[in-house]
DNA sequence: CACATATGAATGAAGG
DNA sequence: CCTTCATTCATATGTG
């Protein structure tokens, strides 16, 4: 389920007035682009087909097409990709530790927890989603004219780049322990 | 809007204001964690300590020691640092607006790109400040005719806020906005 | 229950 | 590309 499938959720209520015509000055705070369904639509519907990091020129081309269903500008385009690119990685970023799953069966202080979700995600969890080398694979299968595209996604595989800048020898509290070790000093953590 | 971090369900009482693209808004209901006393209490602690945006690392070991009191997920943490930092922050800017109220953070982009480098670059023009133009309130009051309850709970809802109401080029639910020629082939691109 | 508010979650936009 | 900020959306909860 990602993107592409139904599973989000559609915001944006207000009447966003989304300025069709920026009369050149954009309201100081009212001026953020607020994408249509459809946009989304065709944005996430070029993601999956591979695109990844349009070029200007791609980028132009979609601002162009999207702007039928609504105002938008090239950066919101480039916006766009640059930030379900970088929260889709984000979220396969995979936290190794994983003993968050077990919650806590001895739940004391359950005040109204709302124990639906099956937590079985983590910070960013992970969904199937394609490897870069496929990406690039689905782009050669369409090559682009136009332009050219030198900027396809390198082959970077980027195992983990969690910076692990604590080199502290963190023990994880024992799950048999009565009560956590909470160190609340910054230095443990 | 992506997949969101969470799997999370999806809900669509809204409508994204516009064109045609309104979803049947059935309200799916899922849960989002609460945080029971213990983890708020912890939480802001460290919040007092000075921790404002923890690391991927602290993060973990934080929902990791929380996990005791509860159902948690590191997401969960990490979105309520960003929270409460940036709500002190909203509060403490409100306090301090002064007469200087040009801060305007100017455009960035501008269009002498040299175009060399990378084709991504950001070249799109960005809408600049004019004058001081405020945007004039003109939200049509609503007539209380009864709109779907849906609806006129979130036109209440916006009514006090700066939005434009300027003309946008489409209608709402214009019956001619069939579906542009969009073809999604990249090479279309 | 209607309305108000607090806050969790999401994401557009930048900055670096 | 990564991180952070700002703003918005959604929901839980509180009060009358």
């Amino acid at each position: 389920m990602e993107e592409g499938l139904s599973g989000f959720c559609i915001k944006g209520s207000h009447v966003r007035g989304n300025n069709g015509n920026n009369n050149g000055g954009s309201g100081t705070k009212c001026g953020r682009w607020n994408p249509t369904t459809e946009q989304v639509k065709v944005l996430t519907e070029l993601f999956r087909s591979g695109l990844r990091t349009p070029s200007t020129d791609q980028i132009q081309k979609i601002s162009t097409q999207l702007s039928f269903y609504g105002k938008i500008e090239s950066k919101n385009v480039f916006y766009w990709f640059q930030n379900h690119k970088a929260r889709e990685r984000q979220k396969r970023r995979k936290v190794s530790i994983d003993e968050n799953d077990f919650i806590s069966r001895d739940n004391i202080f359950n005040n109204n927890n709302s124990n639906k979700i099956s937590s079985s995600k983590r910070f960013f969890e992970v969904k199937e989603y394609q490897s870069d080398q496929r990406v690039i694979e689905t782009l050669q299968l369409f090559p682009l004219n136009s332009f050219d595209e030198n900027e396809q996604e390198k082959l970077r595989f980027h195992a983990n780049e969690c910076r692990e800048t604590s080199s502290f020898p963190y023990t994880i509290n024992n799950p048999e322990m009565d009560h956590p070790p909470l160190d609340l000093r910054l230095s443990s953590l």
